[in-house]
Parts: structure tokens; sequence; C-alpha cells
RNA sequence: GCGCCCGUAGCUCAGUUGGAUAGAGCAGCGGACUUCUAAUCCGCAGGUCGCAGGUUCGAGCCCUGCCGGGCGUACCA
């Protein structure tokens, strides 16, 4: 009795929260008329719903048709017709007609564009539903920056895709456990503490810039008589777990988890020391693991080492391609650390999926992790693994992204230079305000567009780093959609409206700009579940770009404040709103702060 | 050699499990400000979707082979 229960509030949940996407209501309707027009086995075959190319076209489209003919045997457009004859969409649909091959085109009514408007204005999740019974235990392994080494133009991709997906996996309704898989071990440990010790008690202003702490130890590990000896003895004593070695150890890491800390912090990405589960967490599991793979068979001893061979990889000679799991001197690698960590995850944290945040590079290294995962049984068919690959940054010249001097682009310059050049631009276009105002709003803008300019292109790609293009109003790019937020704002302050007062208020879709922007927020929450899916945040900032675009359109052509009549006025307001809270969400979803003046 | 990724307008990028005439922005040209912020909007122009085959009623998308670029390919991560 109770699971009964249990499963129909989960559908009532379900049916309420994306009743407001016309897409899904038409899959819905579309899935009926084909199952009561070919029988019961074509209630599950997609009706292909589509946003239509062209206004002539309608609004949505069904492409099924002439798929479904083929398998039918059976004329294209008859088909559509057979559809088109069970289908109900009176509610929605002003007309419904067949054009070209065989596609079905839907013109919305706009009284139901107004009706799911106004809900959505009603909707604290824009439509956005929790669906408990399919919500998973997600893990997110992101960021990963090393110990004792500055975080880089690299990090920032892994810390702020990982972190956008961390956000849109939650609001999807899902348990997300953020894991940041700090590089604290590992033979460099040697030179860096044996550096440390060099330097003498005041570790905190020896290791202030750690790039050059860092340089400078491996300088001498390379150059100076007998220090890469005793840093090869100091690994051991680490290892060893020799307890003044431990304690260096600790004071670096302490010292750059002040470091990773305080971007996170000004980068406004959420990760604590609490999500925190370093290298160093899993040594005590490693020995466990090339035990377990003996017991399972497939540990193989090659060339001194132990290694598993996972199919379907080759290396350079065309044979099958090790990978090592404990080398020749007994000493572990991270193919050790990434498979005791994934059953950990799996075992200890219970989770469902497992997320990846990491370079494209990695892409042999994880393919292997993964079949070992899954020929060790550590990883059952009911958990998902996936890679989440990214490309490289590169300069203006398509070569990696570095200093004027060859140098690493360290990211707390780059987080700086960017609160300056929009501090520059916002003193340009709008000098009445404050300094503290300005300040805040140069801080918020800067970061904003350094990180949308990463997320809003396909992640997989190498991207060009252009300063001039991330900070333009115009495109594809964070300040123009902020700016779409401050419109509404000043719209609001300039009214004096009380935006409280908008709660219930009638929705009309009336004008072309108005009927463009409705259909644009009624996509919100498709575009949510699609990114959870997919994991590829650049399609909810292609979906904002258009909704700010929208907006910007209906600014042109639809008064606001000075509307023809008060019903008119007060309608607008409230898609004003909406459009403000949702692009508010979609901003906070990729980590991005709004401001109500810029 | 083998494997993975990328190749779309002069530049930077979109293009949803194959759908109608491949879309944006920048740069170029031409318009719209006594304004709800012109930090915006509208218009024009710009394409052999790397090349060649194939599958399909239909291919930027799927398959095969090439070309170009990047990355990986056993004791680093």
């Amino acid at each position: 009795m109770a699971v009964l229960c249990r499963h129909r509030i989960s559908i009532v949940v379900r049916i309420f929260g994306v009743i407001h996407d016309p897409q899904n209501r038409l899959t819905a309707a579309f899935g009926q008329a084909m199952a009561a027009a070919f029988g019961p086995d074509y209630a599950q075959a997609d009706p292909l719903i589509k946003l239509s190319a062209n206004p002539k076209f309608g609004d949505y489209q069904a492409n099924a048709a002439m798929g479904l003919a083929k398998k039918l045997g059976e004329n294209p457009r008859q088909v559509a017709q057979k559809i088109l004859d069970h289908l109900d969409v009176d509610e929605l649909a002003e007309k419904v007609d067949i054009a070209g091959p065989g596609f079905i085109n839907v013109h919305l009514k706009t009284t139901y564009l107004a009706q799911q408007v106004q809900a959505l204005a009603s909707d604290e999740r824009l439509g956005v539903a929790i669906e408990a019974d399919k919500a998973k235990t997600v893990v997110v392994d992101y960021s990963g920056p090393n110990v004792a080494k500055e975080m880089h133009v690299g990090h920032l991709r892994s810390t702020i895709i990982g972190d956008t997906l961390s956000r849109v996996l939650a609001f999807a309704g899902h348990r997300v456990i953020r894991q940041n898989h700090l590089g604290d071990w590992g033979t460099q440990f040697g030179m860096l503490i044996e550096n440390l010790l060099d330097a003498g008690v005041d570790a905190s202003a020896q290791i202030s810039d750690l790039e050059d702490f860092y340089r400078n130890a491996k300088q001498r590990f390379d150059a100076e008589e007998g220090f890469a000896d005793r840093a090869r003895k100091r690994v051991v004593a680490l290892q060893g777990g020799d307890e003044p070695t431990l304690e260096q150890w600790r004071l670096l890491i302490a010292e750059s988890k002040r470091h990773f800390n305080q971007a996170y912090e000004t980068l406004g990405v959420i990760l604590t020391d609490d999500d925190v589960r370093a290298e160093s967490f899993y040594n005590e599991f490693l020995p466990s693991v090339v035990e377990d793979l003996k017991q399972a068979g497939l540990l193989v001893e090659s060339q001194g080492a132990q290694v598993v061979f996972p199919d379907g990889f080759k290396n350079h000679e065309d044979e099958p391609q090790a990978m090592i799991v404990q080398k020749s001197d007994g000493g572990y690698l991270y193919a050790t650390t990434d498979l005791a960590a994934a059953r950990y995850r799996i075992e200890q944290l219970k989770a469902d999926r497992v997320v990846y945040v990491t370079d494209a590079r990695q892409a042999q290294h994880f393919g292997m992790v993964f079949q070992t995962l899954r020929d060790a049984g550590w990883a059952p068919p009911t958990v998902e693994l996936d890679y989440v690959p990214f490309g490289m940054v590169l300069g203006p010249n398509r070569k990696p992204f570095k200093t004027r001097t060859g140098g690493t682009v360290k990211l707390i310059d780059l987080i700086h230079e960017a609160q300056e050049r929009a501090g520059a631009v916002i003193r340009e276009k709008n000098p009445d305000l404050s300094d503290d105002e300005q300040k805040n709003i140069a801080s918020v803008v800067g970061i904003g567009a350094l990180k949308y300019a990463d997320l809003s292109s396909d992640r997989i790609k190498d991207y060009v780093f252009d300063w001039d293009r991330m900070l333009a109003l115009e495109g594809n790019t964070a300040p123009y959609l902020q700016n779409a937020y401050v419109r509404i704002q000043s719209i609001f302050r300039k009214g004096e409206v009380d935006v409280a007062s908008l709660d219930g208020v009638d929705v009309q879709v009336v004008e072309p700009a108005e009927k463009t922007l409705a259909l644009k927020l009624l996509q919100f929450a498709g575009v949510v579940d699609a990114v959870a899916l997919s994991l590829h945040p650049h399609r909810l900032c292609t979906y904002l770009y258009e909704l700010a675009s929208a907006y910007h359109g209906f600014y042109e052509k639809c008064p606001v404040l000075t509307a023809a009549d008060e019903a008119t006025r007060q309608s607008r307001l409230a898609l004003s709103h909406v459009t403000a809270r949702t692009l508010q969400q979609g901003l906070n979803l990729l980590g991005i702060d709004v401001v109500s003046r810029m």
C-alpha cells in the first residue's frame, strides 16, 4: 500500500511538473494518436516532435509519419492523416495540417501559451519537475587540482564545467555528491617536502607563490648535487608514514587548500573541504584493488608489473594495451587510484551514476578504467559511468593559451584581469555608479564572462580564449544575458513595480514578439532535463541566449510601462518577471550571478 | 602504425535520436535614440557544411575510404 501511494505521488508530480512544455504535451498526444491508429505497439514510438524551423510551418512539427510509412508500407501522407484522425490536441492547437512529404505542422493557440506561461509564473521551479522515481545518486568528480601547484586555465574548465553539471543535476532533482579528487600523492612530493624543509619554518610564506615553489623544487631536483637522492628518500619516508615528513606534507596540503578555496569562493564554485576526497584517501584500498583483480582472474604479470588487459584497447605495436595497476617496484599508479575511487563511490557513496569531468586526453585511460570496472563486476550494469571530456584552451594563434613570456596562465591572474577589464567597460558605460557598486558589478560581469566563454561552446572542442569577445555586449556572452536581466529590473524600478503584486496576473499573448518569448519560456524545463542527460552545458547557454534575444525583441516591440491598457501592462510585467526569473535561474545553474544595474 | 577527438560564412561558434530554403554573433554596408538603459534592435551582403563514394523518400548529422589539425599509445597524472 505504501509503495502504491508513493508511486502515485511521483506520477502526479511528474505530470504536474512537465505540463508547461508544449513539446511534452504534443509527444503524449501524438503517442496516443499513433497507438489508436496503428495499435498499442506504437504507443511508445517517438512522434519526433520538433520546433518548426520556419514560422510558416507552425510552431511545432511531428516528423514520425515518414518513418512510420516505411515500416507500415503505406503512403506517408496517408499515415499522417491517420494520425490526425485520432489526434486530440484541441486544447492547445488552433490548427494542425499535413505538409510536404508528411510533416504534421502544429499551430499553437496563443491562449494556450498564455495559460501555460501563467502556470510557469506561479511555479517556483519554472516547470522543471522533480521526478522522485527517477532521482539518482550522482557523483561528480571535478576540479582536482594538484597540491603545491598553482591552479591554471586548464583547471578552470574542469572546475566550472563540473560545477555547472552538479548544479544542473541537483536542480533536475538528483542527489549530487561532489568529489574533488585532489592530487596530493606521488613521487613529486619527495622533492617538494625536501625543498620545504630546506626553506625553514615559514611554510606559508614559502609557498604563497605555489608556481615558484614547485619550479624551484623541480630545478633543484634536476640540477642540485644530492638533492634528487634526498627527494627519493623522502618519498620512501612519506610512504612509510614517517611522522615529521607527514607533518610537512600536511602543511603543503593545508596551504594549497587555502589557495583552492579562495579561487572557488571568488569564482562562485560550490566546492568545500567536505567535498575533498584526495588521492591519498584511497591509499589504504590500493592493495585490495590489486588483490581483488587477481581473485577475479583479470591480473597478469607483465615485464615485472601487475597489469590488466581491458578489451578493445591496443598499444603502438597493435597489441593489447596493458593498464598497469602495480609497478615493478611495487608502487601504485593513477589507474589503481581511479579504480579504488570508483569502487568507493559505487559501494560506499551508493552512486547510480559517476561523472568524470576531465580533459579529453584521458579518454583512453578512463575507457580502460571503466572497462576494468565492468569486467571485475565492481560497476554493475545499473551504474552509469560517464566520462565528460573537454578540449584545451587556446591562445589567439590557436596554440595552447600561455602568457606573453610563454609561461602558464595562473587562474588567479585570469580572474583579476576579467574583473579589471569588465570594470573598465562599466566605468565607461555607466560612470554614475558608486565605487563599491562598480567593483561589485565588475566582478559579477567579469567572472560571468570568463565562465560563460568556457561553457558556451561544445566542451569537446578546443576553444579560443578572447577577452574582447567574451566581454562583448552583443552575441552569445554572459554580459548580454545579464543585460537582459538588468533591463527588466530597470523597468520594475522605473515603474515602482512590486513583483509580488504580479502573482496571478492574467497573461496575454498577442504580439508576435510576445509569442516568441512565451514559446521560449516554456522550453526551459526541457533544456534543463536535456543537459542533465547529455551533460552538455552549452545547450543551456544557447537556450538562455535565445531567451535573452527573444526578450530584447519583445522589449523593442512591446512597451511595458506605457502599454495601451492596464491589462496589457500587467501581462507584460508578468512576462518580464518570468523572463527575469528564468534568466536568473539559468545563469545560476551556470554559476553566474546577475546584477540589477550595470 | 593503431586508437580517440576536431574540420560548417573572412573570424568565433550553434545546428536536438536523419527532416522542409544550413542558423547566430563579430568584422563589412545601410537604418532606428527628446528611450521602460542604443550595453539594444531592424535590414543587406556573406556557404562546393574538408574531399570522394555509399545507405535513405530525404544526409552537416549515419557507413566506408581519403586529406588536414590535435591528442593518446606500459611502469607521470
